[in-house]
DNA sequence: AAGACAATCAACCGCCAGTAT
DNA sequence: TATACTGGCGGTTGATTGTCT
């Protein structure tokens, strides 16, 4: 039997993220985690995007702590060090690199340290080989312990099915208005500071050293400020506290999803599935969306 | 200045393993 | 037990950017 498509190819866009639409994700991941399914997440956010795609963009680009470029001496010899011991395990690898991804360090190797690998093996091929895996000087929890700081209490996330946030208008009607008009204000917040974060970036870098961790246990979320070498947007712009979700399994449990979610509320206005998405594509700017309040009430 | 080539890296593809039903 | 579904992974592609001639 044939194996079903994860997507519509053909309904879903493709091709490179905007901003707009990194927001969005980011916004819904940091709130509500992946709302128990990435497949899923996509209707729900209103993303008109593949949910193995929003995942890559999640874990590859927009997750908090991640650090792009600028491999250290010291990564550099562990991963020479670690791809020497197993080869292309690129998400091993990683795992003992904090802050970069598997598609980093499988980019980096392809580009950089292919070559002097492989001139070093050309090397070792007429010399001893060296000492057994295992060298303290490239043990990972030794490179770990530079890790940064502790946890600190999380902030709560809001369940997104048990809130009834998937469209349904119940007898909470206020409550959902209000967490809506929180995560409204919330998403515009951060639409605004994206657009000064070009100017921002250096001096949010030059104040904010420490990243945000998490445990698998609790699920808990470190709101701490990150850094971000390439000056891109980092969770330190975020009016919010960020939720690492670093490994996915770490996002906390939302209740079973009906499966039938069919929008979402941002402030007062409710997105049904894909809506949001298509207003977004047939306005001339973000901020013409966001400023068409009627058409966002249906 | 312009074209050719190389390097980079975000994103996609397809497969596999684990889990739910 | 069989089947379907999802998350995760490694390999690969292709657009963009940088460098060289």
């Amino acid at each position: 039997m044939g194996r079903s498509p994860c997507c519509d190819k053909a309904s879903v866009k493709r091709g490179p993220w905007s901003e707009e639409e990194d927001a969005i994700l980011r916004s819904f991941v940091e709130r509500f985690g992946n709302a128990g399914n990435w497949i899923a997440l996509p209707h729900k956010a209103g993303l008109k995007r593949c949910g193995k795609s929003c995942r890559l963009r999640w874990l590859n680009y927009l997750r908090p702590a991640i650090r792009h470029g600028g491999f250290t001496d010291e990564e550099d010899n562990l991963i020479l060090s670690l791809y020497g011991e197993m080869g292309s395990k690129w998400s091993v690898i990683a795992s003992k690199l904090p802050g970069r991804t598997d598609n980093d360090v499988k980019n980096y190797w392809n580009t950089k340290l292919k070559k002097r690998y492989l001139a070093a093996a050309a090397t070792e091929a007429t010399t001893p080989p060296p000492p057994a895996a295992g060298d303290d000087d490239n043990n990972p929890t030794t490179q770990a312990s530079s890790q940064p700081a502790p946890p600190t209490p999380p902030a709560p996330l809001v369940n997104l099915d048990a809130a009834g946030l998937d469209g349904a208008v119940g007898d909470n009607d206020e409550l959902l208005l209000h967490k809506s008009e929180q995560l409204y204000a919330e998403l515009m917040g951060l639409i605004e500071q994206q657009q000064y974060s070009t100017i921002t970036a250096a001096a949010v870098d030059a104040a904010t050293t420490t990243t945000s961790w998490s445990s698998p246990s609790t699920g808990t979320t470190s709101p701490t400020a990150s850094s971000s070498t390439d000056g891109s947007s980092s969770s330190s712009n975020l009016p919010w506290p960020a939720v690492d979700v670093h490994d996915s399994t770490m996002m906390p449990p939302l209740s079973e999803s009906s499966g039938s979610s069919s929008g979402l509320f941002f402030g007062s206005h409710a997105f049904g599935s894909g809506s949001f998405q298509d207003l977004l594509g047939s306005a001339a700017s973000f901020d013409d969306v966001m400023l068409s309040q009627e058409m966002l009430y249906y």
